[in-house]
DNA sequence: ATTTGCGCACGGC
DNA sequence: GCCGTGCGCAAAT
């Protein structure tokens, strides 16, 4: 409950501060839920932490600074206003979103970014790397556990607390060297926020030509972000995602095979035609910890251009291949492979019926449905729910527009019950 | 002192 | 030209 509430919170907050042309910032942000809620900085920052890594909300380098958007918001921009049809539908929807934001307003957000500066590196290095291995969850979770010492603090403090907490146990760097400032004092406005998870990537990433050297750290550094970025953040700890790390074992198949007609047709779609990366703009996103994993860039060194395309793959939100197909495949087909490997995927497909609420509404947000993923979110869908959903119940029961509704359903609900009990009946 | 409003420049389409 | 963003400053509280 406190986490919706917070939820709503955030996003208001991140939305009024954008009326207001003010940058939605770390500090901004804690200050005013805390002045308007009396909700601790901490509490606020670490609430806005599993935000990011749902997606809910991004948290993205704009000109230099961190920035945070309302997913929902941004996503909404790639189809612009222009879809009429879709306004209308979305409409609906909107009203259950606004519950917990105001959308109302179609405009969205997200707009371009440019990271480029190169004393970025300083900001960047907050940004991008403190990223915290982010182990995780478990992490940010236990924010809470993370007893800091002083009393009193400041919101900065609280900020910076939680950001630089995570940011010390995972130092990294995109290329190994550490951002000077990771622990260090306050870097500056934001706070750094190392804090770390949440990257998405957008277009730009996307576009980026595969050849670029993932290898150089400078050249990541300063475009791209995103490009690094490209992991993603969500599927580190998704049940249905875990394929970062199967990429790296096996990358063909995930990306490339992956159901290319799944998401992505819905992507594309659902953007309005603007294809692939239209999703979002990247600019901006920030790394945090796609630095961090090597697996990550074992991943976009291996693939070559085609991968660049479809993946970049955090991008994922965009193309991913979330499909569940794949997920199905992957254990199937690793069977009893790498060691890790097996075992994620296993522990995926096989425990859709352990994935909580918060699985349920990330794998959604990562497959491309990230306003619907928050209707599943409200009506608390969990994995046990998902698989005894049926079809009225995905096409009405969430109040989500119909079009997204059924893509939900034939390829993703649907399949993920098949799969699932297909493995299990059998086995 | 803090919050809010907003003109304006910037950069991406 | 349009749009999203957010700095910087003034006004409001």
């Amino acid at each position: 409950m406190s986490e919706s509430k917070y939820r709503e919170w955030i996003l208001d907050t991140i939305d009024s501060l954008r009326s207001r042309k003010a940058r939605p910032d770390l500090e901004r942000i804690c200050r005013m839920v805390r002045r308007r809620h009396g909700s601790e900085p901490d509490r606020t920052c670490a609430e806005l932490e599993k935000l990011i890594q749902e997606q809910t909300v991004l948290k993205v380098n704009y000109k230099g600074s961190i920035s945070y958007r309302n997913a929902a918001k941004v996503q909404r921009r790639s189809r612009k206003k222009d879809d009429v049809a879709l306004t209308t539908a979305a409409r609906r929807s909107a009203v259950e979103e606004a519950s917990h934001s105001d959308l109302s307003n179609g405009d969205s957000a997200f707009g371009p970014v440019d990271q480029d500066e190169e004393d970025l590196e300083a900001d960047t290095s907050m940004a991008m790397d403190t990223d915290s291995n982010a182990d995780e969850e478990g992490a940010d979770e236990s924010r809470d556990g993370q007893d800091r010492p002083s009393p009193a603090r400041t919101y900065e403090d609280a900020a910076m607390n939680c950001a630089s907490a995570r940011a010390v146990s995972a130092p990294c760097s995109p290329s190994g060297n550490r951002p000077g400032p990771g622990p260090s004092p306050s870097p500056g406005p934001g706070c750094s926020p190392g804090s770390g998870l949440d990257c998405v990537s957008f277009q730009k990433a996307a576009e980026r030509p595969s050849s670029l050297p993932p290898s150089s750290p400078r050249a990541l550094a300063h475009n791209d972000w995103a490009y690094h970025s490209a992991v993603c953040p969500a599927e580190r700890q998704h049940p249905g995602m875990q394929r970062d790390k199967a990429a790296a074992t096996k990358p063909a198949i995930q990306s490339v095979t992956t159901s290319p007609g799944t998401l992505k047709n819905n992507v594309k779609k659902e953007d309005g035609g603007k294809a692939e990366d239209s999703g979002l703009s990247s600019d901006q996103l920030v790394p945090d910890y796609a630095a961090g994993l090597d697996e990550t860039k074992n991943v976009s060194d291996g693939r070559p251009q085609t991968l660049s395309l479809l993946s970049d793959n955090c991008t994922f939100k965009n193309k991913i291949d979330i499909s569940p197909f794949t997920a199905a495949e992957d254990s199937l087909l690793n069977g009893g492979k790498g060691d890790e490997v097996s075992v994620k995927t296993e522990k995926m497909s096989q425990n859709l019926l352990q994935w909580t609420v918060a699985d349920v509404a990330s794998y959604f947000s990562a497959a491309g449905f990230p306003e619907q993923a928050v209707a599943f979110r409200t009506q608390e869908i969990d994995g046990k729910s998902l698989l005894l959903m049926q079809r009225s119940d995905v096409l009405t029961g969430l109040s989500i527009r119909l079009g997204p509704a059924l893509k939900i359903y034939e390829r993703h609900v649907k399949v993920l019950q098949r799969t699932h009990f297909l493995e299990y009946e059998d086995l």
